[in-house]
DNA sequence: TAAAACATGACAATTGTTGTCATGATATTG
DNA sequence: CAATATCATGACAACAATTGTCATGTTTTA
């Protein structure tokens, strides 16, 4: 074996170790110690933080986290992870910010200047937005600990009615448009809903439980209709294009010769809430059929805003 | 020099040059061509993707793009650079789609077995997610080579009012929930306009110009007031709750110590159009009391809709 | 056919690596 | 304080790897 491979495996062996003496090394590679010492010698110089201690119990201590083996990019690559990371800029709390930038940095010094200034060009020509909040999260990490560890949680919550002790079973965290959610079962109510993390106020963890919940991913794809009612929208052809921009319309659109078109679907009770500020907004272009639930609801709101401004 | 050291020197140099041959090397490093030809078999072992042509005219070259140096990671950026991708995956279409599978094979693969479960187990609990949309961007790449190139460019537009020709001066594009937008100079209205790449239909490059437009950044940040009218809202405790989660009104928020609050503010005429529905939805929790066009335009609407479901 | 390139083998000269032994420094333990 | 376990470093011979030189091919093209 080459000199440089078993370098490496010593260097990963060492790092996921993190203590350990020139003895322990020698006998795992079958070397002398005079040679460990050179060897450790090396990897100090290519870099790795790393310490001795002299003495009885003494020995060598790696300071980093477990490294990886070197891998070799090429500079697309590179830039993709740039920009992956660009992506993320926006978060306010994120469960690995250290990490962004310290790869960050690595791979911009590790281009030529040439691939350098392509990368700055790009930046201006590129990106990712998010709407940057102001809200903190500060809870994030820790849940995503108790979501992993299949524990319980209690928690205070700050909900539309006030502070609230909920007790739920956390399934997992996700992002979205800037904020973080916690899909979770509720074990007072028996049912799965959705929590907001910056608005958990206070969490005390619990025993680990022995029934199995869906995972994030089947949160995701679960669409349950636990009340089905019927969806049935006219669309003109102004109607239609809009709809197009609206993901969890768009798949459902039928369109006719002319470009106007309808929407014939079923849907859960519980989407009301959701599709009414969108129709809302589609005025006369998107004209409800069906169901009188959301006819209704849309005539209450007209009713109150009317109030609202009508002497 | 050590070997290993000298045959990443000639890795860089080749992958660089692409063609080359043994002489070339030889020359730069000061070797004999002998030992050339041993190291090109030695990082060819290694996997490098290099084939010869023989014969006057021959040469080596190497399949791959530029490389760079090799990098160590720690296993805790292997994972940030994980879930950074994994918030792209959402996206129908990408700048750099391949790099992405690539380079999450390269990390996963090069992690050891616990590691990769527990990159697995995060998989379960956390996710960035975006709407996954439907809508096919196949100009994007296009459209940010013309964006870095500084040209002008003559497009078809899908507009409201039909497809329109449209000659303006690309800014940058940029994400946001799911669909790519472009930012541009219109050159025949002379001002600032935002197009949606989807709607792009063709696309006809001109020549450069020498005038200077505003980066994306700079887009990002220019925040103007052409019109200026006053926005002044009346909040409840519940309408301070929710205006909190938009990020467009959230940093303008006054809370009073009972929990209600009020925004008194000055916006851009160009914003009614958005700030509307966004009131419609709050209903009786944010109460208009300037500008009188808002309130206008929430009545009209209110009426449009009472309109449609009343004989 | 000559020239320019890769391909490969043999071999001696050179260079690098390893283990052994030796010596020293430093910290801990009984 | 002496014994012990550890790192640190030097010298040197045995061994292993690398390199350059020379030789002999092959392939392609002007």
């Amino acid at each position: 074996m080459s000199k440089t491979t078993r370098l490496f495996d010593i260097l990963l062996f060492v790092s996921a170790k993190k203590k350990f003496t020139a003895q322990e090394v020698a006998n795992e590679f079958n070397l002398s110690t005079r040679t460990v010492h050179r060897y450790i010698l090396d990897l100090a110089d290519m870099g790795l933080p790393i310490y001795a201690e002299q003495g009885r119990h003494g020995g060598y201590t790696v300071i980093t986290n477990t490294l990886l083996a070197p891998i070799l990019f090429t500079e697309d690559e590179a830039v993709a992870i740039f920009f992956a990371f660009q992506s993320l800029q926006h978060y306010y709390s994120l469960p690995f910010s250290a990490e962004v930038s310290s790869v960050s940095t690595k791979l911009f010094s590790s281009l030529h200047t040439g691939a350098q200034n392509k990368v700055e060009r790009l930046r201006h020509h590129l990106t990712f937005w998010n709407p940057s909040r102001m809200i903190d999260t500060p809870l994030l990490k820790e849940i995503l600990e108790i979501c992993m560890s299949g524990k319980n949680l209690r928690m205070k919550y700050a909900s539309k009615s006030g502070a609230r002790d909920k007790y739920i079973h956390p399934i997992g965290v996700y992002a979205h448009d800037g904020l973080w959610y916690l899909p979770a079962h509720d074990l007072n109510k028996d049912k799965l809903l959705l929590y907001r993390i910056d608005r958990i106020i206070s969490i005390e963890e619990t025993e680990e439980t022995e029934l199995h919940f869906i995972t994030l991913e089947e949160w995701f794809h679960t669409y349950e209709i636990k009340k089905p009612i019927p969806l049935h929208l006219i669309l003109t052809a102004e109607g239609v294009r809009q709809c197009r921009s609206i993901s969890y319309l768009e798949k459902l659109i039928h369109t006719n010769e002319d470009g106007t078109g309808f929407i014939d679907t079923t849907m859960d009770e519980g989407e009301l809430s959701f599709i009414t500020p969108v129709l809302y907004r589609l005025g006369h272009h998107a004209k409800v059929v069906e169901p009188k639930q959301l006819i209704d609801l849309m005539m209450e709101k007209a009713i109150e805003i009317m109030g609202m401004y009508t002497k």
